[in-house]
RNA sequence: GUGGCUAUAGCUCAGUUGGUUAGAGCAUCGGAUUGUGAUUCCGAGGGUCGGGGGUUCGAGUCCCCUUAGCCACCCCA
């Protein structure tokens, strides 16, 4: 009989251990900081009737999106982002859950579209949000999650770049812009990739706005200086909007409470060119790049939408929320080094080295794992250097060498794997010692 | 979905104008008076040269198709 070939479909990856261990402790570092805040867990399923996902219908979603009739002939497709199922489960639990609804959703979503680097077909996405709020407060909050979630990851160079909608479409409706706004918006999002003249030429191309036009949207890439010096020279180009005198003026707002937050203004930065592709932002939008890898593109990216279930309910939710791209990051993380080559998840190594001892090895493992620490018993009873090696290609951190010398003296030899000092500890007196020393040479998190 | 580049052992790559049994380093496994790895020495296993078809006396090497990866566009995390 001929073999399968084994593989795996384009765009679709599997983790090994040395992926999955990071991958893990990224998720846990999302959790925990969104739970700060209080934003609580929630799950919907992968498949949804695909009238609900194709409700906002636009072309890009219907041909990335992976669709098929199920065995009862329903046609259903796959979630291809969070915030479309976030939305029908609004419009269907809310009245039940009551509003501020603050949730957090961390699952994989599918698009059938081209691979690249730290882009693919299946990847994760941590999504929170803050349902049923207008306030800024919640903007304001949105921002700091953002701050905290990447510094809690580990980072200390990144920054954040705010913008708020309605200063585009203020100065968009001035300019009579306001039924092209998308195709407008989405040339003036390239201007730091492509520069201001072919924003220019493209906007014109696919919107058919004038070089007049054009030119004045462009006047928002003159702007520079401190993020309150945008927002001055920003006032004369909305002028007379009431939607764009708002967005500033909310934007202002935003940055003061980013601000008494205690975060540090390097990390906030104004921009009024990004836009974010999807339109269904209406007031702050938010992007988030490493200072290190900028190539990458924005790794953690959210907005303010006013009426986030206008599909399925006439109930009006707004919402504010962002989405930290898990793999992108992980992507980039790896790139930049950060991840470290651990396969093991238990930081203590015990070699089976004396065969007749066994039950004595079990013991010694159960009493440092009763106090919470990851501990690993070489299955086969091989020669000590086979399984330091092992140990060590794994990545523990202190192995726990014990043969009939140490059995008799009530000891053991504490190998710490990264400096390869060993030192005797008593066991007599019970394993406190031991777990204290172990304690002082672990990190455990 | 469009265009360009790439594909040789688990990994990183050699492989001369197509010419005998396809190599190296690292990794893996085993051994070096049977208790110490990352940093010694010796040895072994492992490749239908991504897959299919064609040209040729002969293809890893040339041509076509296909699959996957990378890059750009599109879009986006």
């Amino acid at each position: 009989m001929s073999l399968i070939q084994p593989r795996t479909l384009k765009g679709f990856r599997d983790y090994l251990p040395e992926a999955m261990i990071p991958r893990e402790k990224l998720i846990a570092t999302a959790q925990r900081v969104y739970r700060s805040y209080g934003f609580s867990p929630i799950d919907t399923p992968a498949l949804e009737y695909l009238e609900i996902l194709t409700g906002k219908g636009s072309d890009e979603t219907d041909r990335q999106l992976y669709k098929f009739q199920d065995h009862g002939g329903r046609n259903v497709g796959m979630r291809f982002d969070l915030t479309v199922p976030l939305a029908r489960f609004a419009a269907q639990h809310v009245p039940k859950l009551g509003t501020p609804f603050k949730r957090y959703h961390i699952a994989s979503v599918w698009r059938g579209e081209n691979t690249q680097r730290g882009r693919y077909r299946e990847f994760m996405q941590c999504d929170f949000d803050t349902i049923g709020t207008k306030s800024v407060a919640a903007d304001i909050e949105t921002g700091l999650v953002i701050h905290d979630l990447l510094q809690a990851i580990g980072f200390s160079k990144f920054t954040i770049r705010l913008n708020n909608r309605m200063i585009l479409n203020g100065l968009l409706d001035k300019l009579g812009l306001t039924d092209k706004s998308t195709e407008v918006l989405r040339s003036l999002d390239k201007l730091a990739k492509i520069g201001r003249e072919k924003v220019a030429e493209e906007m014109m191309a696919t919107s058919g706005a004038t070089a007049e036009q054009a030119s004045e949207v462009l006047k928002l890439s003159d702007l520079s200086g401190s993020n309150a010096e945008i927002l001055t020279q920003l006032e004369p180009l909305v002028a007379g909007s009431a939607t764009g005198e708002e967005g500033i003026g909310r934007l202002r707002e935003v940055l003061a409470g980013i601000d008494a937050a205690g975060v540090n203004k390097d990390r906030i930065q104004v921009d009024v060119s990004i836009a974010r592709g999807l339109d269904y932002y209406t007031g702050v939008i938010f992007e988030t790049f490493l200072d290190d890898l900028p190539t990458i593109g924005s790794i953690c990216s959210g907005g303010r939408y006013d009426n986030l279930a206008g599909l399925f309910t006439k109930q009006e939710l707004p919402g504010i929320g962002a989405s930290l791209g898990l793999d992108r990051l992980l992507a980039a993380m790896e790139e930049l080094e950060m991840l470290a080559k651990v396969r093991t998840s238990a930081p203590v190594f015990i070699p089976y080295f004396d065969r007749e001892r066994l039950g004595d090895y079990l013991a010694l493992a159960a009493q440092i794992r009763a106090a919470g620490i990851g501990v690993e018993v070489f299955p086969d009873p091989k020669k000590l250097g086979q399984q330091l090696k092992y140990a060590d290609s794994r990545g523990f951190s202190v192995a726990l060498i014990a043969g009939g010398n140490e059995f008799a003296a009530q000891t053991t030899q504490l190998k710490n794997l990264q400096t390869g000092e060993s030192e005797e500890i008593s066991l007599a007196e019970g394993s406190d010692a031991l777990i204290a020393r172990i304690r002082s040479i672990v990190t455990i998190d």
